[in-house]
DNA sequence: ATATACCCGACTAAAATAGTCAAGTTTTTG
DNA sequence: CAAAAACTTGACTATTTTAGTCGGGTATAT
């Protein structure tokens, strides 16, 4: 059980953005650099996060992206939202009919990957993008 | 984010073995047919199992398997690892002095995946077999 | 003997993932 | 105005992982 990449470096992203916010947009090129992510999957990442208004862009030369809601307010859980990472351990549908093994009854294990995947939401829910930068180590 | 059907399937077999546990071994036939999971599948998550020492085997005809614990003492976390499935969020080796993203400290989101992985794990470590029995159906 | 059921490595098709490419558009600055 | 910086977008591809099968075993009860 492994998250994918594009989570991973788009909370690694964001969390760059919140330390090295300031009144001006923050190109991919310097999140690049400093993050050691490539620029061109970046791109992919941050048109997700647009889309999904975590951030908005500016364009232009001194464009970049810019932070929509402060680190303090925004959920873990709206980042993953967004590249389509919702956890999800279950083996079925959730509103489908059907169990995972084709019959007409939920499984016997049903019930249990619910409650882990309440277990694991209710994580992402409480933790703000704020949260990460406690606690760590200065950085260039 | 999602739990390979491997470790999803050994989960429930082991659930069913639990719920028609009896002297006899259990056959994987017989958890095939009720739990529509193929054998072929079966033989190969009962390999890791045994290997691991969650069950046992008896050869021949009306062989089969037998839980080596109780569904009380068996914990979740005993059978995910029995098939490599120890939950890993965190994107660089946890003994490497590498950072996931190639550089020479951890990165910016390091903990936060720490902390996910200790929060996930800790729920399998609670949870036994003998939970997933509670308040179900009664089934066929 | 023979049927049943475990044993085990190798194999494959399909899906997911990670990441690139090409061809734009917009805006600032010289 | 022209050039450069930086976002926009969809399509494309190589690699890896996953799910599951196959074939040819071995052990044992009847
Ligand atoms: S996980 Fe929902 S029916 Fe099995
Ligand atoms: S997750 Fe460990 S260094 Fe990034």
């Amino acid at each position: 059980m492994k998250l994918n990449t594009k989570s991973r470096y788009a909370v690694m992203a964001l969390a760059d953005m919140a330390v090295f916010s300031s009144d001006n947009a923050v190109s991919l090129r310097d999140i690049s650099l400093r993050q050691g992510i490539s620029i061109l999957y970046l791109e992919q990442i941050f048109l997700r996060l647009k889309k999904n208004n975590i951030v908005k862009s500016v364009r232009g030369i001194n464009g970049g992206y810019i932070l929509v809601k402060s680190p303090k307010e925004l959920k873990i859980s709206d980042i993953l939202l967004a590249l389509d990472q919702k956890v999800k351990t279950i083996g079925c549908k959730k509103d489908s009919k059907k169990s995972c093994n084709g019959k007409s009854t939920k499984c016997i294990t049903h019930n249990f990957w619910d409650e882990l995947d309440i277990h694991i939401n209710s994580f992402f829910e409480n933790k703000k993008l704020s949260d990460l930068l406690k606690n760590r180590e200065v950085r260039i």
